[in-house]
DNA sequence: CGCTTATTTCCTGATT
DNA sequence: CAATCAGGAAATAAGC
């Protein structure tokens, strides 16, 4: 459907229009590796770029030459940020180019592809090779946090309805360099997303929830899984770090990542085999608190106040205690949900990362999450799906 | 405190 | 005709 295209392409250059100012603009196929390191993709940041200070973003610990891709990629994205550097000027088209490469670059390539910026480039390329592993940052290998998503460059949505209707949403997004998520507060979205798997996880095996609703083997997930993990030297500790080093509060990130559906019709079906799972992503707290009303009491909830209903006014009485922090966006939702999706267990995944087009395998466990996520028990993949657009 | 941003919600119209 | 889908517009919390 065509209509659904937009829908991506709304959400694609929204993200990149967020980020324009100090993102590097990249080709697309600069971005999206083909096939290879599934990982290419770059992530969508959150807030801020790489925090100055604390954060070291994930190639930090890494020898240049074995930097990956995406990896170089992220450096000069994080060398652009830093000089604040108009990143227009790059030509990208050249910087598709893994670690090895990268080190063969001279400082006159560097200056050629670089610009002005190309001499600090060289000169932190050297500085780093030389000390390879940062001295400030022993723990770094624990902390990559490693994403190499592949919705950097584009984000589309393919929803396809458990009806078997299907849809596309494909994001035209204009390949932007979107920074990685090494800072907390991008973190957040997946320390959530993974804490929920992870609670599921264990009560999928205590019950045996069959894993029917996690779809693990779901070809598509497995696609995903595969696409991502081989390539992904990072992601086995990566998840532990994040989980691990992510500000848990933050993000709660519930299991199943986004499935689509488009309205919460769709998610009839999708209900039935969403309340076990929700039951079990989100035990006792998030999801049964956000149920009736999370907190706040006093302030509305945001959005336009629902029509009255019994349930609503149940739900409403002790709604919201604190406002999602800064970087629980939506996109960063999707985002981290597509980043890793041997977390999101067949929730949603990538049908052409290249493309930027992904599906949403069960729409409504993805917008229960979502709601989850903002204290919502009324989301629905038909709102999800509207905030998207 | 006003403005902006990012949703959230409702509603309508088009399409299937 | 009903279901699905997409977009407009209003409303609001949160951040700045």
């Amino acid at each position: 459907m065509a209509a659904s295209c937009e829908i991506s392409n709304i959400f694609s250059n929204y993200i990149s229009a967020m980020y324009q100012p100090e993102e590097v603009q990249l080709p697309l196929d600069v971005l999206g590796c083909p096939g290879e390191d599934s990982s290419m993709g770059l992530s969508l940041s959150t807030s801020q770029p790489l925090a100055e200070g604390t954060d070291k973003p994930e190639w930090f610990g890494e020898l240049p030459y074995f930097w990956t891709k995406v990896q170089v990629l992220e450096w000069i994205s994080y060398h652009v940020e830093k000089n604040k550097y108009d990143a227009s000027s790059i030509d990208f088209s050249c910087c598709n180019m893994d670690g090895r490469a990268l080190c063969h670059c001279t400082r006159d390539q560097m200056r050629l592809i670089f610009g002005p910026l190309g001499d600090e480039l060289y000169d932190r390329l050297h500085e780093i090779s030389e000390c390879p592993v940062s001295p400030q940052s022993p723990g770094l290998a624990a902390h990559r946090v490693r994403p190499r998503p592949p919705c950097q460059s584009r984000v589309g949505a393919q929803r396809k309805a458990h009806t078997g209707l299907g849809s596309v949403l494909h994001c035209a997004e204009q390949a932007s360099l979107i920074p990685v998520p090494r800072n907390p507060v991008a973190s957040d979205e997946l320390s959530w997303i993974i804490e929920l798997l992870e609670k599921e996880d264990a009560d999928s095996q205590e019950t045996s929830l069959d894993s029917s609703h996690l779809e693990l083997g779901n070809p598509c997930a497995k696609d995903s899984l595969e696409d991502l993990k081989p390539t992904n030297p990072f992601l086995a500790t990566d998840f532990t770090c994040l989980s691990g080093a992510m500000s848990p509060g933050s993000s709660d990130l519930s299991g199943p990542v986004m499935s689509h559906s488009p309205n919460s019709q769709d998610s009839g079906g999708s209900d039935l085999d969403l309340d076990p799972l929700e039951a079990k992503l989100f035990p006792e707290d998030d999801f049964a608190g956000s149920k009736k009303g999370d907190g706040k009491h006093g302030k509305r909830k945001r959005g336009r106040p629902r029509k009255l209903s019994k349930d609503s006014r149940e739900c409403l009485e002790g709604r919201k205690s604190k406002h999602s922090p800064r970087g629980t966006h939506l996109w960063e939702f999707i985002r981290d949900i597509l980043i890793h999706p041997e977390l999101n267990e067949g929730l949603m995944k990538w049908e052409d990362r290249r493309e930027g087009v992904f599906k949403f395998l069960r729409s409504e466990a993805v917008a229960q999450l979502w709601g989850q996520k903002k204290k919502n028990s009324s989301m629905t993949y038909e709102k999800l799906s509207r905030a998207m657009r």
